[in-house]
DNA sequence: TTTCCTTTGACAGTGTACTGATTATATGTA
DNA sequence: TACATATAATCAGTACACTGTCAAAGGAAA
């Protein structure tokens, strides 16, 4: 009667989210990776040796966030943290090579993931979403 | 150089909802509430009297973290868990007085922060963002 | 009635996200 | 040099979402 929460933004937006996450997550079940960590991966392919704090400000994720991932990660032997040669404070986080490896073979699974969620989109549809979402992070 | 996972709408979609949740929570603290207590607390507002099971189909939320989720406002003392009469497993999930009284207080609360979240969209853009996403949850 | 299958909810475990406190190191200033 | 402040990362604690497993209860069919 006063307010139908099902029909707000915020409401359609975790929706929407959570079965991009549930499908994603599924197809990443085999290589024993998650969505998150997947998108660090990604994000290390493109930039490599940052430090946790840079990590985790230039993808907008928590520093204690960041490190949970990381250490799961590293426990995979994706990533290594080595030592910062001018800040013993801090760690360069790398790619082993089998974290390097693996881009080949799960880019073209993102593909496909991005594509059957996005099923029922047109592609000016998907261009329109995409500007929206932009907007609203600001 | 082979995926560019931060322009992907899966990510965009996450980071905007990571937006929304977080100015939702920032004034929900003073009420020791979450936005996720608050979604179930606006469902019951329309619809009470449910068994967990019911409320996690319609709301779409998962029976072990509605189990948690009821826990929480049940220790609050928001809800209460009434044996149901026909099945004896099943509990049927009532608003308390307390409960019921958050409404008038918590919608206008909503309503500002919805404001302040889609500061940046029109009216025309919103109404095609909420139409974008419900497609998205088919 | 006995057997089988389903449903309801609880519990344990994993991963993500955040707050707040702590430790160690770095840096700027008196 | 000494002190104060800032920064890098960790740890403890809370909440949420999901998987998988379990016991209790209900319902249906042999």
């Amino acid at each position: 009667m006063n307010y139908d929460f099902e029909q707000t933004i915020g409401f359609l937006l975790a929706k929407a989210h959570q079965r991009g996450y549930a499908l994603f997550k599924e197809r990443l079940t085999p290589f024993k990776l998650t969505p998150q960590q997947f998108g660090l991966l990604a994000f290390l392919w493109k930039q490599d040796a940052l430090t946790q704090a840079e990590l985790s400000d230039t993808t907008c994720i928590d520093r204690t966030t960041m490190g949970g991932l990381i250490d799961r990660l590293a426990k995979d032997g994706l990533v290594q943290r080595v030592p910062h040669p001018d800040d013993r404070r801090a760690y360069r986080i790398c790619l082993t090579e089998r974290g390097k490896s693996l881009e080949d073979e799960l880019c073209p699974l993102a593909r496909e993931v991005r594509e059957r969620f996005l099923t029922g989109l047109s592609p000016d549809e998907q261009e329109t979403l995409r500007a929206l979402l932009k907007k609203l992070r600001a």
